[in-house]
RNA sequence: GGCGGCAUAGCCAAGUGGUAAGGCAGAGGUCUGCAAAACCUCCAUUCUCCGGUUCGAAUCCGGAUGCCGCCUCCA
């Protein structure tokens, strides 16, 4: 597998520490509010690789943590008048539930910063012992970035030109701009706790290179996050990580590109962040996650409500064949002795191994699901023929779609559903989205089958243009009618 | 200002030296009493522009233009 390694800037393959095991960390949330599109796309970029890796093979240690101790949750608790720990357990359980939604697989372990206070201080402790940190008389510990010579290296900046940005904030005690803080003296009114350095509360940095050093043995094989986390957040991880350690810290650092609305970062600043929440009411999650894994992980991506309608039509595409391929395999046509066109056959063979190529190229998910719909087209181009479905082996090409589309469904937490219960949420969805009232609909419909029943084909038809002003369109089927959206 | 990324059909999007995947929309068709749905077929001589390297470039190099990100908390 090939993997972009964000510190060489360049696709490697990809050879773990040790052969069939992979140790990877990703940087989870800060646990103040409700998750946004950008979350859901690293939560889904990381569980596709952790998933594929699987896949694959390997045995994967997968580390996530939350940051449970911070600023904003402090101000946030003040905000709702409840104290900082009931925040942060709150929104660590409202994205348990959106993620879950979205078919995340649970990380191996999730350690929380404050579970893991003592072991953040044995890092900051050997940090001060071997020369990297100093404590100030008043309690604050700093990483003398200055010591390590390879600062920068990850972000590609020097410290010169870093320097000229940096700012010593009236009442810090830095030796150099550059340092930044360990250990942060307690506040009136923080959570605090004892330390070496007086009462206080760890950095933001220092709890990823204690937790990842915790569960997983350094170096580690995969660290992943979102662009924006590189620097500092990583710069100094990274720093400290192999500072304290004296291993190298990361084989292969990934990180995934923004979401953007109309080519703009989405943010809190710029009000126009979308959250989960703002989707599910009108999208199912699924169709979220086709969205986000039909953009190749480190590209930008725009997200739009008529992105969202576009990918909702591929996936009920995929859905719609995949029933109409169990339907087949369940009741299997006798064959006949005569086979598929070599040609047809020969598809189906290419189609149901390129997908993993397309994986193994830098996790190209975008590529994987266009030779999802090749198959879908393949299957379409048998099923709709008069004489295919009967060829002795289409039984067969029927299996080998099938099975193809559950492993690449696997490896990218897509097409699980039951298809049957797929459809029906997914034309209930609709449904809402268009104010249509299904009660209301199913009134008309029987109503216009009694008409029929009766030969009143004119009240028949006049009670289907009725729907169709609904925006709801009726099929006769030999079971019956069926409606969906128009 | 420093560093980095991106520019592919009406829209979305893959493609890192060998002659443009896929999706949506659109057009034709199959099916159908008529419809609808579903399905099939078609749909970029060309990859922002200008140079260069090469037998050959969307792909490599140089330059221009435009957009975006990071440099402060951020997935």
């Amino acid at each position: 597998m090939k993997i972009y390694n964000s510190i060489s800037r360049r696709k490697e393959e990809f050879i773990p520490k040790e052969p069939g095991k992979v140790s990877l960390y990703v940087c989870g949330i800060t646990a103040y509010d409700y998750c946004h599109i950008g979350h859901a796309r690293a939560a889904v970029v990381f569980d596709v690789l952790v998933r594929y890796l699987r896949y694959a093979g390997y045995q994967v240690t997968f580390v996530r943590n939350f940051t449970d101790v911070d600023d904003k949750i402090i101000n946030r608790s003040r905000e709702e008048g409840i104290d900082s720990q009931a925040v942060a357990e709150k929104y660590i359980q409202a994205f348990y539930e959106d993620m879950d939604r979205l078919n995340i697989l649970r990380p191996d372990h999730e350690p929380r910063a404050t579970e893991h206070i003592l072991d953040m201080q044995e890092v900051i402790q050997t940090l001060i012992d071997k020369g990297y940190a100093y404590a100030t008389p008043s309690g604050d510990v700093y990483f003398r970035v200055r010591s390590f010579p390879e600062y920068g290296r990850l972000s590609g900046r020097n410290i010169e030109e870093l320097q000229s940005g940096a700012r010593i904030e009236p009442g810090q005690e830095k030796e150099d701009p550059l340092d930044f803080a360990l250990w942060k003296k307690a506040k009136p009114d923080e959570p605090a706790w004892a330390s070496p350095w007086g009462q206080g509360r760890p950095g933001w940095h220092i709890e990823c290179s204690a937790m990842s050093q915790r569960f997983m043995d350094l170096p580690l094989d995969i660290h992943g996050g979102g662009q924006d986390l590189i620097f500092p957040h990583h710069e100094n991880e990274r720093a400290q990580s192999i500072a304290a350690s004296g291993h190298d810290f990361v084989r292969y650092w990934m990180h995934n590109g923004f979401v953007q609305v109309k080519s703009e970062k989405m943010s809190k600043s710029l009000g126009n962040f979308v959250t989960l929440r703002d989707i599910y009411p009108h999208f199912l999650p699924e169709v979220l996650r086709f969205f986000l894994l039909s953009h190749h992980y480190r590209s930008p991506l725009d997200f739009s409500f008529e992105g969202l309608q576009e990918a909702e039509k591929g996936l009920k595409r995929v859905y719609q064949t995949k029933k109409n391929l169990e339907s087949m395999t369940a009741s299997p046509a006798k064959g006949k002795g005569q086979n598929l066109p070599a040609d047809i056959t020969q598809e189906i063979q290419e189609a149901s191994s390129q997908w993993q190529n397309s994986l193994e190229d830098d996790l190209n998910t975008a590529a994987a699901l266009g030779s999802a719909f090749s198959l879908v087209r393949l299957a379409n181009r048998i099923l709709e023929d008069k004489q295919w479905p009967k060829a002795a082996d289409a039984g067969q090409a029927f299996h080998n779609i099938l099975t193809t589309l559950q492993n690449l469904g696997q490896a990218l937490g897509l097409f699980s559903q039951n298809s049957s219960g797929f459809l029906h949420d997914l034309r209930s969805f609709r449904a809402a989205r268009a104010g249509v009232d299904t009660s209301q609909v199913e009134k008309l419909i029987a109503e216009r089958q009694e008409a029929r029943k009766k030969k009143d084909f004119a009240q028949a038809d006049s009670i289907r243009d009725h729907l169709i002003q609904l925006g709801v369109s009726v099929q006769d089927t030999p079971d019956g009618p069926v409606w969906d959206l128009e």
